[in-house]
Parts: C-alpha cells; sequence; structure tokens
RNA sequence: GGAGGGGUGGCUGAGUGGUUGAAAGCGGCGGUCUCGAAAACCGUUAUGGGGCGCGAGUUCCAUCGGGGGUUCGAAUCCCCCCUCCUCCGCCA
C-alpha cells in the first residue's frame, strides 16, 4: 500500500507508476474520489461526536449535582434527550463514513507501488535491461540433453500426474540428494552472510497475503486455498517471512532482520496453460529456499544490490552461465518497487530462463503489514522488505544437471556441493 | 474435540460503568551531579486519522486482541471471532 497522504500530495507520482505499469490510470482517480468523500464524512462524524462526548460528560456532572437538586436532575435529563437525538444522525452518518472507508481502503489496496526511477520502461519481459552477463554461453561436444532425460526415471512426472495431476513430478534418488546437497550448501552460505534459517508456516491466513501484495487482485487465481479452515498454501516463503513481524514495532538498532526461509512452495499457474509443461521448469510444487530483508529504509537500495550480490554468489559458485536483468515496469509485480532477475543459460532450452528474482518492494508490504520501526527521533515509519531466491528445487536443479552435463549423461557436481555428500558425478541415469 | 484461565502503552503490569489515553515499574530521551562514566535525583516519553496553520504547533475524533451490542456515557457489562496458557481426550 502506498502512503494515502501521497494521493493527495503528489497524485502525479502515483499516476506515472501506473502509466508505466501499463495499468489503468482510474484506479489513482478511485482513491482520490474516495479519500475525498471519506474525509468530509470523517469530519462531520467527528464534530457530532465532540458535541455527544461534551453533552455525556456534562450529565455526568449534573448527576453528581443532582441529589436533592432537582433542577440538576431536570439538566441532566434534558441533556440526555439532546444526545439521543444527535445519536440517531451519527448512526446514519457512521454507517456512510464505514462504508466510504471501505470503498477507499478498496481502492488503496488495488493501487501497485511506485516505480523506482532506474527501473527501465516497457510492458513485457523482453523489455528488461540486460546489467550484467557471468561467463559465456556453455558449448558441448556432443548432443545436448535437457534435464528430463539427463535424470531419467529419477524425475517422474508421468507418476506425478497419476497422483497429482499434470505439473506433479516426484524427485527421487540422485536428484532429490542433489536437492538436498544444494538447499543445505545454499542455507550455508547465507546463515555464514548474517541470515536466520527459518522453517515457515506454508499455509497462511489471507491477511498474511493480503498484506504481502500477493492479494486481492490476480493473485486469487494464483493461490491455492483449504476453504474449510480458511487458510492458504503460500506461493513462496515470503510471504510467512513477511509476515513474522506483521503487526510490530521493531527496534532501530535490531534493523535489518535477515531471514531464510526454506519451504515448499505451491503455484496453481492458472493462465501458464500450455507454457513450459516439460518437466520440473514450472510445477505446482516446488522447494524454495528465500532471502527475505526488513531493512531501515534509509538503506533499502544498498541492501537490494547486496542480496543480488548474494544470488549472484550461489549462482556463480555453482558454475552456471547467467546474465542480470533489470525488470521493466510493466513486467513487475504490484509490490516492487524494482527488481534483478538472474536469467541462467539452460541448455536444454537454449535459452536464458528466469532463475532467481530480487525484489525492493520499499514500504509496500510493511504499510499492508503494519510493520514499523521507530526512528531516533519522530514517529514510527514503515520498514523497508526485500525478498531474494537463493535456490529451488526447479530451475536450479534443472540448470545445474543441464549445464553440467557430460558425454555419458552423467553430471559433473560443482566442488561447493560436494562437501554435501556428494560424488563428482553424478549419473548416468540415461540407460 | 472437551474444561478452565488470560490478551491493557516499546516491555512488565494496575485498573470492573463517568476529567482513565489509561497507575506504577522497566526501557528510551533531556537535564542535574562528574574530568568522564556508573549510580542517584529531576523532567519527559502511545498510535492512527480529520480540521486549522507556511511553520514550531494547535484542536477534534478514534484506539486497552478484532468485530458487533447495551448505555446519555464502556478498558470496565453482553454476544461472536482470533489468539496464548493450563488440564483432559485423540494423534504424527
Amino acid at each position: 500500500m502506498l502512503d494515502p497522504r501521497l494521493i493527495r500530495s503528489e497524485p502525479e507520482l502515483v499516476r506515472e507508476a501506473l502509466r508505466r505499469r501499463g495499468e489503468p490510470e482510474d484506479k489513482l482517480d478511485a482513491a482520490v474520489a474516495t479519500d475525498v468523500e471519506r474525509r468530509s464524512l470523517q469530519s462531520r462524524v467527528d464534530d457530532l461526536r465532540a458535541e455527544r462526548n461534551a453533552a455525556s460528560e456534562a450529565i455526568g456532572v449534573a448527576m453528581r449535582g443532582a441529589k436533592g437538586d432537582p433542577a440538576a436532575a431536570a439538566k441532566a435529563e434534558e441533556l440526555r434527550t439532546r444526545v439521543k437525538e444527535l445519536k440517531e444522525e451519527l448512526d446514519r452518518l457512521e454507517e456512510l463514513l464505514t462504508a466510504a472507508n471501505a470503498a477507499f481502503d478498496a481502492a488503496m489496496l488495488d493501487l501497485p507501488n511506485l516505480v523506482d526511477a532506474s527501473v527501465p520502461d516497457g510492458l513485457t519481459e523482453d523489455d528488461a535491461e540486460t546489467l550484467t552477463v557471468h561467463g559465456s554461453v556453455p558449448t558441448f561436444p556432443f548432443a545436448v540433453r535437457d534435464h528430463l532425460e539427463l535424470a531419467g526415471r529419477l524425475i517422474d512426472m508421468e507418476r506425478g500426474s497419476r497422483t497429482s495431476g499434470t505439473r506433479f513430478g516426484y524427485l527421487m534418488g540422485e536428484v532429490a540428494l542433489l536437492w538436498m546437497a544444494l538447499s543445505r550448501y545454499t542455507v550455508d552460505t547465507l546463515v555464514g552472510h548474517g541470515f536466520l534459517p527459518v522453517n515457515p508456516p506454508v499455509l497462511v491466513r489471507r491477511e498474511a497475503l493480503l498484506g504481502t501484495g500477493f492479494l486481492p487482485g490476480d493473485g486469487e487465481q494464483q493461490i491455492y486455498k483449504v476453504p474449510a479452515d480458511e487458510l492458504y498454501l503460500v506461493g513462496t516463503s515470503e510471504v510467512a517471512l513477511a509476515a513474522l513481524h506483521m503487526g510490530e514495532l521493531l527496534n532501530e538498532a535490531d534493523l535489518p532482520l535477515r531471514y531464510c526461509g526454506i519451504s515448499s512452495c505451491f503455484r496453481r499457474e492458472a493462465g501458464s496453460g500450455g507454457r513450459d509443461t516439460r518437466g520440473i521448469f514450472r510445477t505446482h510444487q516446488f522447494e524454495k529456499v528465500e532471502m527475505f530483508s526488513f531493512c531501515n529504509p534509509e538503506r533499502s537500495w544498498e541492501e537490494h544490490d547486496w542480496l543480488l550480490s548474494i544470488e549472484e554468489e550461489i549462482t556463480r559458485s555453482l558454475g552456471l552461465h547467467y546474465r542480470v536483468v533489470n525488470v521493466a515496469a510493466g513486467d513487475l509485480g504490484a509490490p516492487a518497487a524494482k527488481k534483478y532477475d538472474i536469467e541462467v543459460w539452460l541448455p536444454g532450452q537454449a535459452r536464458y530462463r528466469e532463475l532467481t528474482s530480487c525484489s525492493n518492494t520499499t514500504e509496500y508490504q510493511a504499510r499492508r503489514l503494519g510493520c514499523r520501526y521507530r526512528p531516533a527521533s519522530g514517529s514510527p515509519r514503515p520498514v523497508h522488505t526485500l525478498n531474494g531466491t537463493a535456490a529451488t528445487s526447479s530451475r536450479t536443479i534443472i540448470a545445474l544437471l543441464e549445464t553440467h552435463q557430460q558425454e555419458d549423461g552423467s553430471i559433473a557436481v560443482p566442488a561447493v556441493l560436494q562437501r554435501y555428500g556428494l560424488g563428482a558425478t553424478l549419473g548416468p541415469f540415461t540407460a
């Protein structure tokens, strides 16, 4: 959520953000109109309440003086009648005010974050600006296999769909162990950088999703619901990590608070029908290690670059070829003011594909979550929140298998993972 | 699932219908003292919103887990929900 004052003081900023994101500008008009309405009602209600409160207090005073004083008692009675009249008017206006506030809140929830000046224009993935390229496209003196071919029966999508439907799979044997080594390596790396590992809830209340900006809106189609318990399955541990400090007033000295979430993630992938259906590139369920930071607003851009540098450190140490892109305005999620993606080269697809995503949501989530800190002087302010992917059991595994494949179909294991109980090679599993 | 007891300011914790937005303590901030620090002492210290003001500010409203209700008036009484704790049952 944006600072409500912003739509009054600098509506042009909000309008520009909507324009750059390719969203209808009447979202701002709705917020402005409902804000005017709600403020005018608020004033009238406040005035009536002030009058009522004063009268009530006078009744109290009159009643205390009323012992044996018929005049005071009569006065109290008269005031009582007056307050009753006030109350009827108040009831009517309060109803209008409640409706106006609800309309305003809905309009505010519908506004996306501002867009940072350094974000490139454009609406699609292709409009992203390439910032850096690491390494070069790997070449193979043999016919390249994709991850499904390489993993053989250890990635079993047929049985996965029999059990759970399309886009579900079994990761088995050494592929499962590869994920465990990768996730442990990733977590250890993050712990080394000061992150606290967290195994968070994956079923959350609606308010956690509202707070992180996944709801309301398009997210409604993307998120699994468990209606019997009014719970939702998270698409990323970001949701539960962000909600960790929901409604809290944090100490400035404790910032930044950095967590790494280790969890299963669930995505309905509605609307992506037919795309990326092969293998585990886009599945309904996968495992992920995620970074999350609650940060002093003064330092969030620095933090954003730092999170990216950790993603790069991990990706590099895994021997992957990648490029870093600055995602275009229209391709940002509503909460993000800026987003870096690492796009890894997948030999099996012979193209760059999104591997990680790192966003600064500035105060957008913090406002919705009610997560603030008290600055050295002045009143509490929302913190800034940031998130970034560290590793996944889907795309990182694909990149590892495909990048490090050898002619016989075996996989060379990066040195950093060999410390986690893996040999120098896996497989071949193709026989 | 059953029974009982709680949720009050940054924290601990008083308060059971009328200047209680809320005692006290802790913490924070400012000061006195000190070469400096500690201790002690003094003062100060909730959040959100509306109006007015260029501004320091000022004024009004709301808020004692959340939502409804009773009442002229609710932290205080009633109802629903959330949540924490204890015990019983069941179970990984």
